[in-house]
DNA sequence: TTTAGGG
DNA sequence: CCCTAAA
């Protein structure tokens, strides 16, 4: 573990904050928490200075506490759900098990970085593969799955194996990939096809590992040789017995597996507290987080209520938001998390966050920071343009005189042009009207030579990870002016991987059509993507899986600028449509599917496939 | 409000 | 993606 944490000979620091990290872990317990809030906002990094967490960091603190909420919440409306959510877990969570982490394996900062991130993007993995592979018996669909493999078939590997690899790029990902035999450049262009962004990293083997682990949704892959199956990943060789070591553990295993079934983290995160082992690395964070989140949001709610800051996601959807279904979905949200009493960001801490005038429609989020003993006011975060060429990692501020004093100036500037603090809302909403109307060259330049600089700075020390593929914040929002007078915003933010896993993840759960919920549960971490977002998506998937599937090999065509998507997703997509347009509801496993949503009533009712 | 479809 | 009719 040590050795993992320990980046670019600069470790300590990091090493300590592991080490806290652990023991909140194990602990598990508010009580022994020093300061949750800090150790929520604050990273570490790689020079051992501190650096305020990204806003995407803590969206993902957020998110996860929204999820967990709302979890607790259902499980506790359905009493079967838990039940019904072990059996799920024990069931197919398996697949997971190969998925610790390749420790000894950091091969440089970046890797690191991109490990996190994937782990922390994508913890829900087709779970409910096996369930529905269990009554998936149409010859149909059972057929595609078991075509014969061109490639070397793993042994110890799922039973559906269906690979029809064949043309080059992306074909790569038909059922079986083999990224051993791609070059750099193919590797690529996977890897943009993973997450939907560029890389420029060059080393094959971190390339391989990226892109395994975005496609496995697994931080485990260790190592050099492997396949993926399906979303499954197959070692050729245990190389690694560093792996094994963690794998060793069985609670660690769990956690893993439960942290993959994110929405299922409660049910067994009471198991998992006392028995973490010491030895979960960057899985294990993430455990540890979701763990300490619910843990802190207990406490929180014996507490008294203190007044709720605005989230970030709030401020986000109140300031990008369409009238149309922002307005539904923060108002919700809002109400949610109210209800619930969650309060990601107590204002006790002395580590805040305040959030200040958003820049051009991007929130700028400053952190007032005792450091030192000074209140001084450091933006915390500064949300850039993230668009799919995502190259551009949110840009993290080290705590450098001189990036200080930049930025000092560069929000200074912000707040000029926008006026003195105000009230948040009316703040975001003046804001955006501005932003959308004018735009701010030099603001621009600032902001991205800032960018820039920053970025060279702390390039990689993330911590936690960064969304390569899932980031939660907005990117290309274009105005576009309307008829009407109106001024529409027409965000066009590319599906990732990783979106699209988990929109099969969710059909496959809830079922095609049931888009809300879906987007509840699977997507609850992205703000963006509104059920109907989800709905076109699926319809989109279906044109695509039909359309492809069948052709094979014909010219995959990777000709397309859009993220190709791997075969084995296309191919599951078919198979749940087929599923779903046969059989919607009668099988057991279907009801046992359904009862975990909570059935309304509907639990028997069988919903036309989408087709 | 959410879903299904058309554009 | 957006828009809208229908439920």
């Amino acid at each position: 573990m040590e050795k993992l944490v320990e980046v670019e000979g600069s470790g300590e620091r990091k090493f300590e904050v592991t080490g806290l990290e652990k023991n909140n872990f194990v602990l598990s317990s508010p009580r022994h928490v020093a300061d949750p809030v800090v150790y929520k906002l604050v990273r570490v990094d790689g020079n051992g200075q501190l650096v305020p967490a990204t806003d995407d960091e803590l969206m993902e603190v957020e998110g996860l506490l929204e999820n967990e909420k709302r979890e607790t919440h259902i499980v506790a409306d359905t009493g079967q759900a838990l039940g019904c959510i072990s059996n799920e877990v024990s069931s197919s969570g398996m697949p997971q098990l190969e998925s610790s982490e390749g420790l000894s394996q950091s091969e440089n900062t970046e890797a690191d970085t991109e490990k996190l991130s994937a782990q922390l993007e994508e913890t829900v993995p087709f779970g409910a593969q096996s369930l529905t592979d269990d009554h998936a018996t149409q010859p149909g669909s059972v057929g595609e799955r078991l075509k014969p493999l061109d490639g070397p078939i793993q042994g110890g590997s799922s039973t559906s194996a269906g690979c029809i690899s064949s043309t080059p790029d992306f074909s790569k990902l038909k059922g079986e990939i083999c990224l051993d035999n791609l070059s750099i450049k193919e590797l690529h262009e996977v890897f943009k096809a993973t997450f939907g962004r560029d890389t420029t990293v060059k080393d094959k083997l971190w390339l391989k590992r990226r892109i395994a682990m975005g496609l496995t949704n697994s931080c485990d892959v260790s190592t050099t040789t492997f396949v993926i199956k399906d979303n499954k990943l197959v070692k050729k060789d245990n190389e690694d017995s560093a792996n094994n070591v963690n794998l060793a553990t069985g609670k660690e295993f769990q956690a893993v597996a439960v942290e993959y079934n994110g929405d299922l983290l409660n049910s067994l995160s009471s198991q998992i507290d006392d028995h973490q082992s010491v030895s979960a690395v960057r899985s294990g964070n993430n455990v540890v987080e979701n763990n300490f989140a619910n843990e802190d949001l207990a406490a929180d709610q014996r507490a008294a209520k203190r007044v709720r800051k605005p989230t970030k996601r709030y401020i986000e959807e109140l300031s990008e938001a369409e009238p149309k279904d922002n307005s539904g979905n923060s108002g919700r949200l809002l109400a949610s998390t109210k209800n619930i009493g969650i309060r990601p960001l107590p204002s006790e801490s002395h580590a805040r966050l305040a959030r200040n005038a958003p820049l051009e429609g991007r929130t700028v989020i400053t952190r007032l920071d005792s450091l030192g003993g000074f209140g001084i006011q450091v933006p915390c975060v500064y949300r850039v343009r993230r668009s799919r060429p995502r190259k551009n990692v949110t840009a993290l501020l080290k705590f450098h005189p001189s990036g200080m004093s930049m930025t000092a100036t560069f929000i200074k500037r912000g707040l000029d042009v926008h006026g003195p603090q105000m009230g948040n809302e009316s703040m975001n909403k003046v804001l955006e009207a501005k932003s959308s109307s004018e735009q701010t060259p030099h603001q621009f330049a600032a902001e991205s030579n800032k960018e820039k600089s920053s970025t060279d700075l702390g390039h990689d020390m993330e911590l936690k990870y960064v969304d390569p593929s899932g980031d939660t914040s907005d990117d290309n929002v274009v105005t576009v002016p309307t008829a009407k007078g109106g001024i529409r915003r027409k965000h066009h933010r590319a599906w990732t991987l990783s979106e699209v896993m988990k929109l099969v993840e969710g059909v496959s759960k809830y079922g095609a059509g049931r888009w809300s919920e879906i987007k509840r549960l699977a997507f609850a971490s992205y703000s963006y993507r509104t059920s109907v977002d989800l709905k076109d998506k699926w319809r989109n998937l279906l044109k695509a899986s039909f359309a492809q599937t069948p052709v094979n090999q014909g010219a995959s065509s990777r000709k397309h600028p859009s993220v190709p998507i791997p075969a084995p997703i296309l191919l599951r997509v078919r198979e749940l449509a087929d599923m779903q347009a046969q059989a919607p509801s009668p099988n057991l496993g279907a009801s046992k599917l359904l009862a975990c949503d909570g059935g309304a009533g509907s639990v028997n009712e069988t919903r036309p496939g989408y087709l």
